[in-house]
DNA sequence: TCTGGGGTCCTAGGACCC
DNA sequence: TCTGGGGTCCTAGGACCC
């Protein structure tokens, strides 16, 4: 695995995709070499180690490192050296920028606003007036500057979720309604996988005319239980579902979560949650052995037959 | 990108409490 | 009874990233 690599030229990688990761190099020059040296290296291991080509950008800190890996994608690499940040950056067109998407940089483009250079010679409060907090990012975006550190634990997520495309746009309640059951099932195992409750549940829909809606609900008491998280997530279904279009897309995802299955600040033991626990904890286990689909609610089930 | 799936973060309005 | 402002939570939607 290409992490099992990194990690040998310093303890501190962070994860930022399944093929991208954050290395800091700081201090590792004694062991490694030069940083270029060890970036030179990584790539060559990677390569000779999974036959894959990597890109590799090294720089100051993580957001230049992110634009210079961007730069030379695909197979190469990229020093932007200390000093040269500013010149390097200026030239770019604005959507270099990581945050600066389709809608932001055809924004920027229509107050006259095409490169980096351009936006790093507005002042920080007429950014922050126009466009508020994004505004102030784009301020030290423009420059190069972040101080957002290499974190090496992963953290736990702040939200699960599981969406699918229906293969045909379907208005049939009970179809839907069994496809919910099984992302819930999904989403839910995920949840206890993590070991981790969740408090918000939220139901999205399509619709063939792509329109997208969200209902959400928070509720009293974090749970990781299917069979409770189904429920919520049926009566948004039904309020949700009103119009007469059919739908295309539907998911369920978990927010507000949390490491513990009751708030904080009440003590009460959740009475007679202990037979669902050891019930979702075979399910588990199963699952574990035997895969995802060895054992479904007869819920998820129904939409097989449709 | 005529449009898949799993995420993150932000905004804005309303409810509710003090 | 009416008025005011601030803080926090919930909800819905949207931009963006890989």
């Amino acid at each position: 695995k290409v992490f099992e690599i990194l990690k040998r030229y310093s303890p501190l990688v962070e994860p930022m995709s399944l093929d991208e990761a954050f290395v800091d190099l700081t201090g590792c020059e004694r062991l490694h070499g030069p940083v270029l040296k060890s970036a030179e290296k990584i790539r060559n291991e990677i390569l000779e180690a999974l036959g894959l080509n990597a890109s590799i950008g090294i720089a100051s800190n993580k957001l230049l490192a992110k634009i210079a890996s961007a730069y030379c994608k695909p197979n190469g690499m990229l020093w932007i050296a200390p000093g040269m940040e500013q010149r390097f950056l200026a030239p770019l067109p604005i959507q270099r920028i990581p945050g600066i998407g389709p809608k932001g940089g055809a924004e920027l483009r229509r107050m006259g606003i095409k490169s980096v250079g351009d936006l790093a010679r507005l002042p920080l409060e007429l950014l922050e007036e126009a466009y508020g907090k994004w505004g102030v990012s784009l301020y030290s975006k423009a420059r190069g500057i972040s101080d957002s550190p290499v974190i090496g634990e992963v953290e736990d997520p702040r939200s699960i979720s599981r969406e699918t495309t229906l293969e045909m746009d379907s208005a049939d309640p009970l179809f839907l309604e069994s496809t919910l059951s099984y992302l819930t099932e999904k989403a839910a195992g995920q949840l206890r996988e993590n070991k981790l409750f969740a408090r918000t549940v939220t139901l999205k829909l399509r619709y063939s005319d792509f329109k997208t809606v969200t209902r959400s609900k928070t509720l009293e008491m974090p749970t990781a239980e299917d069979h409770t998280l189904f429920k919520i997530g049926a009566g948004l279904l039904r309020k949700l579902f009103t119009r007469r279009v059919r739908v295309r897309l539907i998911g369920i995802a978990f927010t507000s979560l949390t490491a513990t299955p009751y708030r904080q600040e009440g003590l009460f033991d959740s009475k007679g949650g202990q037979c669902w626990d050891d019930l979702y904890q075979g399910i588990d286990r199963i699952r574990h052995k035997y895969g995802f689909r060895s054992i479904l609610r007869a819920r998820s089930n129904q939409r097989d037959a449709n």
